[in-house]
DNA sequence: AACTTGTCAATTTTT
DNA sequence: TTGACAAGTT
């Protein structure tokens, strides 16, 4: 049962305003630690409890945590599951994702059809690049991957399409190197039956607005849209909210132009600032009480933030006391810097400050390096935010492509990684006569290696990729020949082609998807594979234990929803996760992370490092590259870099640190340093400087000397 | 198919 | 100075 009324007196008269909000647009500026998150669960209690029906409501968030944070949250305040459950609360890239399978037969996608995250669009485009280097361009040159690929992003969210592209300025090589490839990466993507993250947003769009009845659909779908983080959004996101709201624009977008810092991703702060000409009428309501950080941590961040132009302004306050001043300490090296923090740690983890309580955040993930080995020397434990992560491990990727290769043989990025692992005798040489002969008959690879294997040979009961529908495998009756095959090649073939349709039809039954996956890893002797190739046998089962931790988190995926549209939908969502939700050891630890993945967390205690000029605001604001996307006028623009500042200021909640070197090894060399512009735009009084000089070289007891003395008293 | 050597560059990265 | 990457070597 619903509870009938949400008790809206636990918010302040602004957030009541924003939370009972029924009908139209409404803008919610919302300060750094104002409760916005609060604003948007109760609006959707709110919404439940005055009979609206859950399927109707939708609400947008950027990240997972943030979306099942929210939904956690509703679930708490209306104390009904099934209610939450039909609510749709999702990333961006989900929704979009969501659209994409309902209409995939309007986009003539197969059912399996791949997501592919950002690993997998270089690996497209470096293929995509290989073939363009090779036949003009001056000799060799290597190019960056990620240059054009940011390129290729931009045009995507600004609806340029492949044939559309033409370089910004003539003198810009990587706008004419993108120009070429743009196109074949496009089509390398749609031969793979793949949509990356930016089409997951912008197909979606182009379909609404392409087909007039799936359009109106969706227009229908959601009567109330929320967005989070608006400042984030993008012009592609923007229209894609737009054509969910067309009908009724009841639509309610909560976010912090402060707070914008992705604009070097295509994030369009226009979106937030100009709102109301957007959506004409929308009202606007400020969120300006911080119930987070002290009076003193405030200021500092009001007077940073002050001197960016082109803003909503606003002027968070606070109720918390005055709190402690801020401790800007100057250290003579970096080292220096590093040592003294993690001794200042450990000293108020001993005067009983928990490890979770503290974060050290940087501009640039370099900078956590040095830290690292003085927190690993005092033993403080640490978590880094966004290390690698245990999808991305190799052993669990490799399973991963042939789970891709079973559901979806056009994808021909996982076919290549798996084709000859564990080694089978496919050489280069083997692959490249398949693929050419295969493209020479519009054929895919997949189709080439079973055509180069077909007629002869088969061995008996294998119904090669009999398991495969029509509508996955269009040309069923295309074979390529190759000719004759050296028999080891002909024999790997043989068996790749055996297990992957082995796995294909296991999965087509019904078989469940574990065991089916279980039987493909003893079909290639994996952990045999897995043995052989680690240096001990610790490292061998540590590796053993990721497949099997793949298997866990499939199993308990599977247990939901079941059977083949389960694994490929299981398989999409793999991609839009980028930390693993299974490993949730965050706990009791000091959390390292960059400035930008510090944004919408809070702590007791943190340290901003590095506050110097060329690190924050970045060498690259100050003097931009030749592989930067953006142009000049924008690259040069410190007011993010300002903005990056106060989200970091704005995190802490009692006590803040800001800490610098003054001379820093760069590159080998020692270079002296200047302090951060940022640093002397927060007024003196609110600082307490700590010259550490003298302090940071202090000589600080290792755990073996601390032992040593600790024994000689016992002996005693 | 695993090692070795040379070259080039050096942010941020919610999905 | 470190690292990633790609081509060359055993």
């Amino acid at each position: 049962m619903l509870r009938s009324v949400v008790d809206l007196a636990k918010l302040n008269p602004p957030q009541r305003e924003a939370a009972s909000h029924i009908g139209g647009p409404l803008l919610v500026l919302a300060g750094a630690g104002s409760g916005k998150t609060r604003v948007i669960t109760y609006r959707i209690a709110h919404l439940l409890a005055g009979g609206i029906p859950p399927q109707a409501i939708c609400a947008v968030t950027f990240t997972n945590k943030a979306a099942e944070e929210m939904r956690e949250r509703v679930a708490h305040l209306v104390q009904n599951r099934t209610a939450t459950r039909a609510l749709t609360i999702g990333t961006f890239h989900a929704l979009g994702l969501q659209i994409l399978r309902s209409e995939r037969k309007a986009l003539g996608m197969p059912r399996g059809f791949a997501v592919y995250d950002q690993s997998d669009q270089m690996g497209v485009l470096r293929e995509a690049m290989r073939s363009f280097r090779s036949m003009e361009r001056d000799g060799e040159r290597r190019f960056d991957v990620k240059a054009v690929l940011a390129r290729i992003s931009l045009a995507k969210n600004a609806f340029v399409a492949p044939d559309e592209y033409r370089p910004r300025n003539v003198a810009d090589e990587y706008d004419a190197i993108t120009q070429e490839v743009y196109p074949k990466y496009q089509e390398m993507l749609r031969s793979c039956a793949a949509f990356d993250f930016d089409d997951l947003i912008v197909e979606p769009v182009r379909l609404l607005a392409r087909d007039a009845e799936v359009g109106r659909r969706w227009a229908e779908k959601f009567r109330f849209v929320m967005v989070d983080e608006f400042q984030d959004t993008n012009r592609a996101q923007l229209r894609l909210v737009e054509q969910l709201v067309a009908n009724h624009k009841n639509l309610v977008v909560v976010g912090d132009d402060d707070q914008s810092i992705y604009s070097w991703r295509g994030a369009d702060p226009t979106n937030i600032l100009k709102f109301d000409t957007l959506f004409p009428g929308a009202r606007t309501v400020k969120l300006e009480q911080n119930y987070r950080s002290t009076k003193t941590i405030l200021s500092a961040a009001n007077e940073v933030i002050a001197n960016n132009t082109q803003r909503h302004g606003k002027t968070l306050w606070s109720n918390v006391g005055g709190g402690e001043a801020i401790v800007h300490a100057v250290a003579q090296t970096a080292e220096d810097e590093a040592k003294w923090i993690a001794r200042e740690i450990d000293r108020l983890n001993k005067d009983g400050r928990a490890w979770s309580d503290i974060a050290v955040m940087y501009r640039s993930n370099i900078q956590a390096k040095v830290l690292e080995d003085e927190l690993r020397q005092l033993g403080v434990p640490y978590v880094m935010y966004g290390g690698q992560q245990f999808f991305e491990r190799k052993e669990v990727k490799d399973v991963i492509a042939y789970l891709r290769v079973a559901l979806n043989p056009r994808d021909e990025l996982a076919l290549r990684r798996v084709i000859n692992y564990p080694a089978r005798g496919i050489g280069a040489t083997t692959i490249d006569r398949i693929a050419t002969a295969a493209t020479a008959r519009h054929a895919t690879l997949w189709e080439g290696l079973r055509g180069a294997v077909s007629g002869t040979g088969t061995l008996p009961g294998m119904g090669l990729g009999s398991s495969l529908r029509e509508e996955d495998d269009p040309n069923p009756e295309r074979t390529v020949d190759v000719g004759d095959l050296r028999g080891a090649a002909r024999n790997g073939i043989l068996e790749l082609v055996h297990v992957v349709s082995e796995l294909g039809s296991a999965l087509e039954s019904g078989t469940d998807a574990v065991a089916a996956t279980r039987t493909l890893i003893e079909d290639i002797r994996l952990y045999d594979d897995l043995r052989a190739a680690s240096s001990s046998a610790t490292a061998a089962q540590r590796r053993i234990d990721n497949v099997e931790g793949l298997l866990g988190s499939l199993g308990r995926f599977a247990e939901k929803q079941k059977g083949r549209e389960a694994l490929s939908e299981y398989l999409r969502r793999l991609s839009l996760e980028t930390s693993s939700d299974d490993d949730k050891d965050d706990g009791k630890k000091v959390v390292l992370t960059t400035l930008h993945g510090a944004k919408g967390l809070e702590f007791p205690v943190c340290f901003m490092i590095g506050l110097e000029e060329e690190l924050l605001p970045h060498l690259r604001t100050l003097q931009p590259q030749a592989t930067d996307v953006n142009d000049v006028d924008h690259a040069t623009d410190i007011s993010e870099e300002r903005r990056l500042c106060y989200v970091g200021i704005t995190r802490a909640q009692k006590k803040l640190y800001l800490t610098r070197a003054c001379t820093r090894i760069m590159r080998g060399s020692a270079r002296p340093r200047v302090p951060s512009r940022f640093l002397l735009e927060i007024p003196d009084d609110l600082l307490e400087v700590r010259d550490l000089g003298e302090e940071a070289r202090q000589k600080v007891p290792t755990d073996e000397v601390r032992n040593f003395f600790a024994n000689l008293a016992l002996d005693d």
